[in-house]
DNA sequence: TGCGAAACTCTAACCGTTAGGGTTACCGTC
DNA sequence: GACGGTAACCCTAACGGTTAGAGTTTCGCA
């Protein structure tokens, strides 16, 4: 079924890593705000609309890593057990998340994250929308049967054990706390 | 104690409320994003500096009227009646902030919200400051002596409630819907 | 009256981002 | 193996938000 991609696909993953990879470093070395793109392409190799080519913005150079949150969250929903409750299954994934996210390597990164307002506002917004992708499985679970707005409220609520989570000192005792207010919270919406 | 303020800070008061208005009623007119500053400058009769003198960005020109929510909100919480349960009270004034946002004159303002990316990232990190400031009178009130990670959680949950309400169809009931669920979680923080 | 400061002005840029249009290199097909 | 289509890339030039710098006007106060 996985056909080897051919030389074509495999120069633009290596364009891509590469501009990312250089982005990373550039920001680490130098300071956030002070790399502009086009020193990132002139880095990198590459013209200015390459690197708007493959990133949509400057600042999802610094997070590229996690990409596929969204899916990750969603199937921790969707593929979880048949008689598995559903606020543990997504406890346990966002765990994982968050260990990710303030894994050893990641530190040098976070404070990065932490010194600019523009990438703190970043990340709020992938927030958001993984809040929104999570609603929508919840909605559509035919095990869980709640009203659309108890579904994007546990969602929001979810998304902010985690994000409270990657700032705090002991995150993952944070997200069992803040989990536990979300059991409370989803059982008083039970039909 | 209150002095009536001299020519100057009545001319600059003007000149805010002129920039304000210019440029509420342009972006509304012919769309937020062909509006540019310079257009809004000039129609303001003022220069762009002078723009940008009085608000930190473009954004922040669409969201002038709701700049007293934090004081609203944090004041909610410090100044309930003696006995009063936090809940409830943080549930009156998020049922009043979002009447005002709601508000039947308020229905282009927040059509134009909803059409721009940019309007609505930046209604998202008021947010974020605001579920800052309520945590830090939560954690404040020594009637109430919960974790800090718990006073975090819970007003980023009041938030939601808020920003849940404004896009909902039917905003009071998402209010009181969103709450039952923050009143059960709050509990589950009891010492 | 005159001094200091705040409000405002103009100019010129910086930086992220995009449109437009051209070049190269790969892929599948004859 | 030549060949046409197209994806990836390049360059130039601009747009629009934002800011630095330096000058001018206007106010408040002694």
């Amino acid at each position: 079924m996985i056909e080897p991609p051919g030389r074509r696909e495999r120069k633009k993953a290596a364009t891509r890593q590469k501009i990312a990879d250089t982005a990373l470093d550039l920001f680490l070395e130098r300071g956030y705000d002070v790399v502009g793109i086009r020193d990132v392409a002139a880095e990198a190799d590459v013209a200015v609309t390459t690197v708007f080519a493959h990133f949509a913005s400057k600042e999802a150079l610094v997070f590229e890593r996690d990409q596929d949150f969204e899916q990750r969250l969603t199937r921790a929903v969707t593929d979880r057990p048949p008689q598995e409750p559903l606020i543990p299954a997504l406890q346990r994934e966002v765990q994982a998340l968050v260990r990710h996210c303030t894994a050893e390597g990641s530190a040098p990164v976070r404070r990065m994250i932490e010194g600019s307002p523009a990438l703190r506002e970043y990340e709020e917004s992938m927030s958001l929308r993984l809040a929104q992708a999570l609603a929508g499985v919840l909605a559509a679970d035919p095990r869980l049967s709640r009203s659309a707005t108890a579904c994007r409220a546990t969602a929001r609520f979810v998304i902010d054990a985690y994000a409270l989570a990657c700032w705090a000192d002991d995150p993952e005792a944070t997200v069992d706390e803040v989990f536990r207010m979300i059991d409370a919270a989803w059982q008083a919406t039970a039909p």
